[in-house]
DNA sequence: GCGACAG
DNA sequence: ATCTTGTCGC
């Protein structure tokens, strides 16, 4: 059987530990997964914590890890799975949720990158991507807000940044839409994205930069 | 077959 | 994601 068989049989077998549901009610650290990319062969995985519904940084860290897949889509876990997990696997996680720049549930086999992360992890996780990937966009579950149904249920949602275009998200793991909806308001600063998505965001392509340009940036972790 | 298709 | 300048508009 060709790869891609192997890697759906993979995500429908893990979608199955998938939990939807309230595990938490405090939410004081928020966590952020985004990556840049040096080159082909090397990519910048950046993991940003701030204080939830503030800008406070409280952990900022970044690694450089080998690119080992292609991006297809549906897939992206294959090449964007392996960093997140090792650079999360090396910090203490002090977050109570981590919002993963990408789709949770809101994709063909209900195992986008946010899922996966939590399901391997069994962290609550969110995904926030700027463009649509699964699911039908339904009416207002909340004012002023889209919902996404994947898979007979309303587990995504289409917010809309006053600076113009949309933000898609949608549950990870360990988390109701209703959370994840409010959670992503309460964190969102200015900008598009989310503070610690948006701090991780600029981190990465930063370091990513600098090593390009054949600088030697220097460790990051607070 | 045709269109869609996260980062 | 990444390659890339100026330019239109709030």
């Amino acid at each position: 059987m060709e790869l891609l068989e192997r890697a759906k049989k993979i995500q429908v077998k893990l979608s199955k530990r998938v939990e939807v549901k309230r595990c938490k009610t405090f939410f004081k650290i928020v966590g952020g997964l985004d990556m840049a990319y040096v080159d082909t062969e090397t990519s910048v995985v950046a993991y940003v914590e701030t204080v939830y519904g503030r800008e406070n940084v409280v952990k900022e860290s970044w690694m450089l890890a080998p690119v080992l897949a292609p991006y297809i889509p549906t897939f992206l876990f294959l090449r964007e799975g392996p960093p997140m997990l090792r650079i999360l696997a090396r910090e203490r996680v002090l977050a109570d949720v981590l919002l993963v720049n990408g789709h949770g549930l809101t994709h063909p086999r209900a195992m986008g990158l946010a899922t996966y992360i939590g399901v391997v992890t069994g962290l609550p996780t969110i995904g926030v991507a700027k463009k649509h990937l699964y699911g039908e966009v339904v009416e207002e579950i909340m004012p002023g807000i889209r919902g996404i149904v994947a898979h007979g249920r309303i587990v995504g949602a289409v917010l809309r940044s006053r600076s113009g275009g949309r933000l898609y998200i949608s549950v990870g793991h360990k988390v109701t839409i209703q959370q994840a909806v409010k959670i992503v308001l309460d964190n969102l600063g200015e900008g598009r994205l989310p503070i610690p998505l948006k701090i991780a965001d600029a981190l990465s392509k930063r370091v990513a930069r600098e090593v390009r340009e054949g600088r030697g940036p220097r460790p990051a972790s607070s």
